[in-house]
DNA sequence: GCGGCGCTGTAACCTAGGTTAGCCGCAAAT
DNA sequence: ATTTGCGGCTAACCTAGGTTACAGCGCCGC
């Protein structure tokens, strides 16, 4: 059931019954993957994006000497490529953090969708625009936050983005990450983000064990930050 | 005359001579705005797109402090804010680095133009899917590479994309930055953006004087900053 | 013609974060 | 029941890049 995703358009937009149905139809094909596996390699030819409906994904670029940088996560209600719609192949790897439920959207499905209506074709637009506001938030934490306050960012962002979709509650949720994975999403090596974390914990603004986030100071957590919501594009928007 | 950017589209994709006018009758006006200026201020709301048709302009944010991250820069052809289409308003800042030429496209045009000619709404949501590309190289860069690979990286792309454009020849282009400008694309500091520049040169790779930059190494250069061009998708699309 | 200011360039010093190395605890494999 | 390997954690040390401060220079306004 791709019950998420609507979930998460209907946040922005209204979605007619028509539209929910047509969205529904869309999906060939429900996979479940294991995690840790690599899902889409950058530059393979593609002809179907995928619509995550439980679990955690990671989008990723290596450098020569293996450093790589995650530069974006994916959760429930994500279209983790669809990108790959308008580009045909991606310029960076897919891989599954978790288990992963995934609704497989054929590339011939979405083009007839985006044909027949416009109002759906805005809507996908929206979403990949969306993902690449989040990235340009991350070039800010990369580029000019300090190492706790670019974590802390992360988790407040994660916090409103699974809120969403009903996977966070009472300012906590389930996150999977190790911190190998957690310091390739900050451009930290693991050591840093270790020391990072436990400051985040001394300061009484997050705890994390067995792949539990819990935020113990919402307000303090977003005042190191600077979080500000306002690149997520919560707001209802006339499409 | 919108022809840059018609040019920059031909590289990826065909547009007939009856999309061309369409393209053509989009534009509303064309203005010109000196250096340094404000375009947009984030979180206005926008009913109009410009593409850039002359001079260069750069999409930044900024954290309380002042300190300033360049999200993305934008030269002739360029659609400089194309997303504000789907996001109504923008999360980032675009401000002129040097005098502009831009045609004015109001989104009802768009919303036409998308409605009646589907390959026009794919070429346009295209364009921005690469945008973001060019931000998750970014993201790569910020977080993993070091000042100086990072700083012949952003070299070399320009190079790239300025030549689709014919704003490039033998190796080198007019390169309006100053030093702190620089700077606030690769999240380094002034100082430290200068001696890599000295690094840079010191090396024979490449030479900046009186706001032109040429390339003295290509390989060279692309080898300090493991640069492939593949996430500007610059091959043939069929879309 | 000169005063000021923005840009480039340097030097001296400092620190956030990287590197290397190793420990502990736990869970899966044998 | 023991080994092996991975994830979390820590300590000691190191360095890329940040900070502060200033000098030279060209250009613009008066």
């Amino acid at each position: 059931m791709i019950t998420v995703h609507l979930k998460k358009l209907r946040q922005r937009i209204e979605i007619s019954s028509d539209e929910e149905r047509v969205i529904r139809d869309s999906v060939a094909e429900i996979r479940r993957i294991p995690a840790d596996q690599l899902v889409i390699r950058a530059g393979e030819e593609l002809s179907s994006s995928l619509m995550l409906l439980d679990g955690w994904m990671a989008r990723s670029k290596d450098l020569a000497e293996g450093e790589r940088q995650v530069t974006q996560l994916h959760v429930a209600g994500d279209f983790a490529d669809l990108h790959g719609f308008t580009l045909k192949r991606l310029d960076d790897d897919i891989a599954t953090l978790s288990d992963c439920r995934v609704a497989v959207v054929p590339h011939e499905r979405i083009r007839d969708i985006t044909e027949r209506y416009p109002r759906l074709a805005r809507a996908f637009w929206f979403s990949t625009n969306v993902d690449a506001a989040i990235q340009r938030e991350l070039a800010l934490s990369l580029g000019q936050r300090s190492a706790i306050s670019r974590m802390a960012h992360l988790f407040c962002e994660l916090y409103v983005r699974l809120n969403i979709v009903e996977r966070a509650s009472h300012d906590s949720y389930e996150f999977p990450l190790t911190q190998r994975e957690l310091s390739e999403c900050l451009g930290l090596t693991v050591v840093h983000a270790n020391r990072t974390l436990q400051e985040l914990r001394r300061r009484g603004l997050v705890e994390l064990q067995s792949r539990h986030l819990t935020i113990r100071n919402r307000l303090g957590l977003e005042g190191v930050a600077e979080f500000n919501p306002n690149y997520l594009y919560l707001d209802e928007h006339r499409l």
